[in-house]
DNA sequence: TATTCGTGAAGGAACGTTCCTGCACAAGGG
DNA sequence: CCCTTGTGCAGGAACGTTCCTTCACGAATA
């Protein structure tokens, strides 16, 4: 029963029949197209709002070859669906991709990452966003197989082969340098022993960012430090932090990778008896807008969802709509560096007073 | 190009005309139905994987008369679109509909809150899940004028007329009571004078909420202390607070309506030189877990955006598949009392030790 | 008067499936 | 030998649109 009970649901055609007309007429009067005059098509449209009609959205698309339908399908955690429910970055990802998509015109539908074989194929999409795709991503294949032109990992797109060439896009962060650009600030900043948390994922972020910490630790000799969380949740995170804090050389700096809420982590390193950053340097990988209203405000590596949505749909959009434009695009993360991760001293000093501005 | 390019892709036909066989024995053969000998049905599979074939799903909703695909409104702040991606309460609320819905073998549609006269009337959806509709929703109109079924607030159908009697089921909760077990519980508390801060929104929720504030006050001949925030956003939610806190005479409970980091509240408190609760007691209305894990844990009501969607969904699914069930559900808050609106001395006294489990 | 031309509207194919109907053929029973 | 029964498959309608082609007709032009 598309849209309704297919029983009393009205076509064209009883447009077409009560107004007297042919259903052609009808489908020019509504859509404006035609040569009609505008006493005809006044006419039809009356018909057509006394009865109530409502044109059939499916038959439309099959009409018109396109769906306007986009999908976006989150991959990381693919065993455990949809955990990342609370993560500010899927949610600001998957809203953001809404709203982008839509002011192109296109409505988007959040795919399943697990559950029968191929079962995503069943729904009526253009294109595909495919965020944080695990290596030689399945759905990436299926999609690509399937004609459907998909925006993901450009790590992603090259394991599938020749397909990705013709159809795939990219969007990419160069999740390594990021981590390292956080590592090395922090030990400017005076810290000797940087600890990780991190996540036992399979996604492209995680293998990345975890490989990028242990390869920086390699090159000065220094012993890694990651904690990897047993699981999703509040709880795993706060407890793997106060492991930290527990162990007898305890880290002097806590780079988190995993989503966590600043200001609680904050709370929960002060209720274990370290200050923040006289104790403890603290940089969190989060979208949480919290992290810079908690005092001392908390820096924050982030890879901008918002951003991330806009370029990825812009992308699907213009290969669709038959532009050539870029085969994909590097975002840079946007690392923010505040109090919580300057030791006191260590404090950039205020700019000296532009000459050119007095004052 | 729906799905691909349309001079690539392969139709059926095309399988048919390569296997040397009809339509119909193509379709039979893909979909296991018919009369078929085994090396007939793979005979045509093989050719169909040889060739690349895909079906199209437009054709098959078309033909099916249903699209398995559910729509998704949040109306709350329908002027400014999506400002509520930061809220944990839509973000779980979405992500729990698209999991119970793929569980139902629905996909689910994020649609847009504003945008061009009944755009959202040209996606193809077997139904719709308005939360939070404003009043008189032209959205709810438009769905039910369109027979798609609607799941929506009671009282939003009860306004459309007969038309929702028959293609309408509703979830809902009783704000107001929920208001009132919050207030009740704070005065028991021995709050004298409890703020409130709440959005200027058209919501249901922010309606009747406020509302129920205000009865309340007036049946006591107290005076309500409302703030609203001028707009979304973590600055404006912190500022309103300091406003509180600012005053001559300041409250000695606050309950927040709109959603805000608990950690993150409680930290502001502090800075402004309370405690918590000693000076001020504290409700949050929040779906953020972090409420639970400060130091004292805070008190929260929550609306139960996962049970919600569970409900939502259900109700439209077993309207989708002839199934009669209920006309709609009343969920319950759910009010979890911790040591944040506790006085230290009102804090129930520990259970006595039950003579069954003796220790 | 015959020929163009523009206007108004109808007919029907096409989009790619699914599924109902029906035909040919072989085997078995009377 | 004819009638039933069952198997294997083909033909074509249908889903509800859009749009291309055609056509009739009246007015203007040669």
């Amino acid at each position: 029963m598309s849209q309704s009970d297919r029983s009393v649901r009205v076509r064209l055609v009883d447009v077409a029949r009560v107004a007297g007309v042919s259903k052609t007429t009808v489908s020019d009067a509504l859509n404006g197209t035609g040569r009609l005059p505008a006493s005809t098509r006044e006419h039809v449209r009356q018909v057509a709002r006394t009865l109530g009609y409502r044109p059939n959205a499916t038959a439309r698309l099959l009409r018109s070859g396109h769906t306007r339908l986009l999908g976006l399908a989150a991959r990381e955690y693919v065993e455990t669906p949809w955990v990342y429910a609370d993560l500010a970055y899927f949610s600001q990802l998957a809203i953001a991709t809404t709203r982008v998509a839509l002011s192109h015109g296109y409505g988007v539908v959040l795919l399943p990452t697990s559950g029968p074989e191929d079962c995503w194929l069943d729904i009526p999409l253009d294109g595909v966003f495919v965020v944080d795709p695990v290596e030689a991503d399945p759905m990436v294949g299926d999609f690509l197989a399937a004609g459907v032109p998909v925006v993901s990992d450009r790590r992603a797109l090259a394991e599938i082969g020749s397909a990705a060439r013709e159809t795939g896009r990219w969007v990419d962060f160069d999740y390594g340098g990021a981590v390292r650009q956080v590592l090395d600030h922090l030990e400017d900043a005076g810290a000797e022993r940087i600890a990780v948390v991190a996540a036992e994922a399979t996604a492209c972020f995680h293998q990345q960012s975890v490989g990028a910490y242990q390869d920086w630790c390699a090159e000065r000799g220094r012993e890694p430090r990651i904690v990897y969380m047993p699981g999703p949740g509040v709880q795993h995170t706060l407890d793997a932090v106060k492991d930290l804090l527990a162990a007898p050389v305890p880290p002097d700096a806590i780079f988190t990778l995993v989503e966590v809420s600043p200001p609680l982590l904050l709370d929960t390193i002060r209720r274990f008896g370290r200050s923040v950053p006289g104790d403890l340097l603290l940089v969190c990988t989060t979208e949480d807008p919290a992290a810079s209203y908690t005092d001392p405000p908390i820096s924050t590596l982030s890879f901008l969802p918002v951003e991330t949505a806009q370029v990825a749909v812009e992308l699907l959009v213009d290969r669709l709509e038959g532009r050539e434009g870029d085969p994909g695009r590097l975002l840079s993360a946007d690392f923010q560096i505040r109090a919580s991760s300057a030791f006191p001293d260590q404090r950039p000093p205020r700019p000296a007073v532009s000459p050119l501005t007095p004052g």
